[in-house]
DNA sequence: CTGTTAGCGCATTCAG
DNA sequence: CTGAATGCGCTAACAG
């Protein structure tokens, strides 16, 4: 069903069809002809060929790595927060943690096309910054640094030292710190939390050991793997830090396997209910990010607050302006932190 | 930059460009020009012309609830397995569980347009009907079940029932069962789930009685808004059921809270690193959906594993099958699931 | 192999 | 107020 097909079944001009669309001046009696005919045939204007003509999709692109993350749905959900207050509609493309994904969502975003994109940032390769400056559409990064684009990023590197200085605090004198990171590259998540966390423990006169630290994917499988390795192999940490809370729930995971082992079979089927058991190991575990499920269920770990709705906020009201306004001015914006359960 | 600009700056036709960029016949020497202009300019294709040309988008959409989901996020894996398989991408559109936003992204996807597109769905109103009905692009509903679409759907009333039989079977002679459940209007997970899970009670000679209930949003919060209020006003029950383990994850945290009131301050306090503690309620929680952080961080409790995954991939297959060989038989697919830590 | 031509569905001049 | 005409960027005949 096209307008032309509407404007002959009403007996109008296409022109006059689009006007009706669009607000335009239509006499009230063509208007009431169109109206019965568009309601007839259930017509839907194709969306395709109006952004053809002007260039305006009222649409944006937000590329994610992956779907499942409490961080990345509270950045959306403030994306999408001013996106509809102001008419835009959000699309979301996953990457899957594949930075090679990322760059064909970007083309994918800028060749369809929508009006702005909101990249939520891993890792930015030479790919991505030749996307960025060259791109026909503005686009926004969040969650990492980049000076290719505005950007909106967390302090990381505060954040990380903040929370190395109260694991040191805590430690001393009851054994060992480990540490599971993910891959450098992600200079916020890789980078940062880590070399925060080392200043922070050196702070305090305590240092990140050889031997005690790994490296995870994004994964609680891939956590669970890595405290695993460490516990089986150093009989002394006191404290596990992981880089996000993902990663501690798959430590915590992995505390459980090994305490298990210790517990008696007679205790672990017995027919009272148990929900809590003294853990003889005593290992502790933090995190980053504030997952509200992995405090629910176990109460809260260490961990740190990052204001991801806010970033989502702030990056969309970025977007917008340089959409709308035209807005030149590059803008970098570094958000703080907040520690939490630092008692636990 | 267009494919005519190109096509000057090489000396050749667009359609000589068009040819390039699709595989057509170029000669070498052409080949040459044509490449090295584009790369000196960058120029990136109208993917928007293109469809509009073509009416092929390689492209489908996906509507979904929410975002941070561990279920919905094992669907969508398997429709982006079977999708980039076969040379499609896939865009999402969050609809924050407002089945009105659901009808708007519905129609973006079509108008877009997409070649395809998979809801996952939550209740089916009439307005959704009316689209499906009539919907330009092919669309197939997973997770619920309708006459007007290709569906996949889990056997919610059977892993209701079945978990409705372990239950009663724990529980006899401790105390009364509770369930938190979800809106009717959801078909699958508000009243087939809760209907199964009463009929296997019943099965077992158990009843769930009245007062015993309650009703939740799909958020952690809600969940442990309604097993706080069943804690408070009733204090014999043994099980609680929660119609998704969000929810469940919910009523665990109420539980804490609860337990939390008995257990003395110097012993919630003391330096010794507490993980278990006995919980003298003794009361328990079960789920649906399987979900892995919760399972990680907790040891598990009795849930039901449906195939998310599955259904995804045999959503896209089935989807892929109308798009490009027109396959006009309508399908309905009912899969099957699996109790897990029935023990528990 | 190659260029010319004619639309895809729509919004926007520009004369009426 | 209204319709005819033009073109957004691209691909698919078609005739060379």
């Amino acid at each position: 069903m096209t307008i032309k097909e509407i404007a002959q079944l009403a007996g109008v001009s296409s022109a006059a069809v689009s006007r009706y669309l669009n607000g335009g001046y239509v006499s009230d009696e063509k208007k009431e002809q169109i109206k019965k005919v568009i309601e007839e045939t259930g017509y839907q204007p194709s969306a395709q060929a109006r952004i053809l003509r002007t260039k305006r999709a009222c649409l944006v692109g937000v590329v994610v790595p992956k779907i499942n993350s409490e961080s990345i749905s509270r950045v959306t959900a403030g994306i999408e927060q001013v996106l509809s207050r102001r008419g835009y509609q959000m699309l979301l493309a996953s990457t899957d943690n594949q930075p090679a994904k990322e760059i064909t969502y970007l083309k994918l975003f800028e060749s369809y096309p929508v009006d702005g994109i909101v990249l939520i940032g891993t890792m930015i390769t030479g790919e991505h910054k030749k996307f960025l400056k060259e791109s026909k559409v503005p686009v926004v990064v969040v969650g990492q640094y980049t000076k290719y684009a505005n950007c909106i990023y967390h302090d990381d590197y505060g954040a990380g030292k903040a929370m190395g200085k109260i694991v040191a605090d805590s430690v001393r004198g009851k054994g060992k710190v480990a540490y599971i990171g993910v891959t450098r590259e992600d200079k916020a998540v890789g980078a940062a939390r880590e070399d925060g966390f080392r200043a922070g423990l050196r702070a305090e006169g305590v240092e990140l050991e050889e031997g005690y630290t790994r490296k995870s994917q994004f994964t609680m499988e891939s956590g669970y793997q890595a405290a695993l390795d460490l516990l089986e192999k150093k009989k002394d940490i006191a404290i596990i830090s992981c880089a996000t809370d993902t990663i501690a729930a798959g430590a915590i995971e992995a505390l459980h396997a090994c305490s298990e082992e210790r517990i008696p079979q007679s205790i672990q089927n017995s027919g009272t209910r148990m929900k809590y058991i003294l853990d003889s190991s005593g290992t502790r575990i933090t995190g980053f990010g504030d997952n509200q499920f992995l405090k629910a269920v176990t109460g809260g770990i260490p961990t740190v607050h990052f204001g991801y709705k806010t970033s989502g906020i702030r990056g969309a009201e970025l977007l917008l302006d340089v959409i709308e306004r035209g807005e030149k001015i590059p803008i970098e914006m570094k958000l703080g932190f907040q520690l939490v359960n630092e008692d636990k």
